[in-house]
DNA sequence: GCCATTCCTCATGTATACAAGTTGATTTCG
DNA sequence: CGAAATCAACTTGTATACATGAGGAATGGC
């Protein structure tokens, strides 16, 4: 077989890079740079520099400027509403479809054990609750069985991690998911898909509320201060 | 400004042309070819194939093994089926929130002009009906004003488009799709959400299950019959 | 002093050269 | 004759060289 598994490309190093870059705020909305610039940062040629921003470009992060260079996308705040939408929209979705499928997918007993708000021995700080408030929405959508759905699932929320992380800067908001994750779940397990779905789409739209006041200036501060804590 | 209009990049060409020949069945699902293969048919070197290549490949129309060339990728009647129940879940949610907008978009009594069952002069061949039934939908999805809804539902029927077309080979498919539109777009500009959503569930389960029915054996005949064609 | 023009630098887009791995036919040994 | 080892042709992955356009600094005209 060809396609096993080989060594991780030096493409894919850089598109680690960059996306990290990028997430971890080393690289700020706006911000322009050419792909020498990065080359020479990691000691790579151009070409797998130019597969990894094009992977990139497509998947939203970054924009070519004609012979212009480089730019990481900057934010667009419809956009991310439009990205919240179509994240209930999905997982709406799913919740329907797991309700009514023939038996309850093994999944949902993780997460109902995972999530249990009388069980705070897990509750960490928010970085740990973003990863593990991240899962708990991709598990729910993978449990519904569509591994396309899942896909966009995925993009989106990789786009939206950015701003999410701003969320759970208030304790409130990581009591609160606790208590509506475990909510959710329990009507999941019921088969009480509306009941569910509309509790799914409060606690979304929580988050995404959150999110829109949000403005430029809140993002570089904490971009300042993420910087100032290394 | 740097990103006005520039002229199409060899890369966008030879996306294109490869894009073009996979749809119309000159390359067929399963077939391999190098990257060199395509450079010297097209006349152009190596870089920007690969770069066409590579988004072809994001979008799933073909694959890469490693140091052993390319394929188109082959058929996968589960992630057909997949894609589809992606459809009904985009296209009901853009009926919802259609219903639910302050004033009726403007796309919707431009639909109804082209899709009323009584005026037959528009009606032509299955080819020009699978186009315009396209058009429909993602016409449909991209009057509720979501883009990234939008750009995922066009992305799916990019995807479709090859299996579609072998849908509209019968006379009464084409017919139904006219009556079936039309009462999809009566029931949306009377405001009925559930009713619009329920027709068109129906209306794409329609062609989901005429699509199920294929066998890679009617693809490649539908290939044969394609190539004597011309 | 100010504005238009020129030109030089640097950006990406494309072509080519080289490195490393896969494949399959050929050869060689039992 | 059969099976394992070998090797040659071909593939993608990466680096580098060249082509072309964008943008700003320097310069010259007024």
């Amino acid at each position: 077989m060809a396609n096993q598994r080989r060594k991780e490309s030096v493409a894919d190093r850089v598109y680690e890079a960059l996306k990290e870059d990028i997430f971890e705020f080393r690289l700020l909305p706006g911000d322009r740079f050419s792909e020498g610039d990065i080359g020479t940062r990691l000691h790579v040629s151009r070409t797998p520099v130019r597969e990894a921003l094009y992977r990139l470009q497509r998947e939203g992060h970054v924009e070519v400027l004609f012979r212009s260079g480089w730019q990481v996308k900057p934010f667009d705040f419809r956009q991310v509403e439009e990205f919240y939408d179509l994240r209930i929209t999905l997982e709406r979705a799913a919740v329907h479809k797991i309700c009514g499928l023939a038996e309850e997918p093994e999944a949902l007993r993780t997460l109902t054990a995972l999530w249990n708000p009388d069980h705070p021995s897990e509750r960490a700080v928010g970085s740990t609750v973003r990863m593990l408030d991240e899962s708990f929405h991709c598990d729910l959508v993978a449990a519904a069985g569509n591994r396309e759905m899942t896909r966009i699932h995925r993009e989106i929320t990789d786009r939206l991690r950015i701003v999410r992380r701003l969320d759970f800067s208030r304790e409130e908001r990581v009591d609160a998911t606790y208590v509506e994750h475990a909510a959710i779940l329990e009507a999941l397990r019921s088969g009480m898909a509306s009941e569910a779905a509309d509790r799914l789409t409060r606690h979304i739209r929580a988050s995404q509320k959150a999110v829109r006041e949000i403005t430029m200036e809140r993002i570089r501060e904490a971009a300042e201060a993420h910087r100032g804590g290394q």
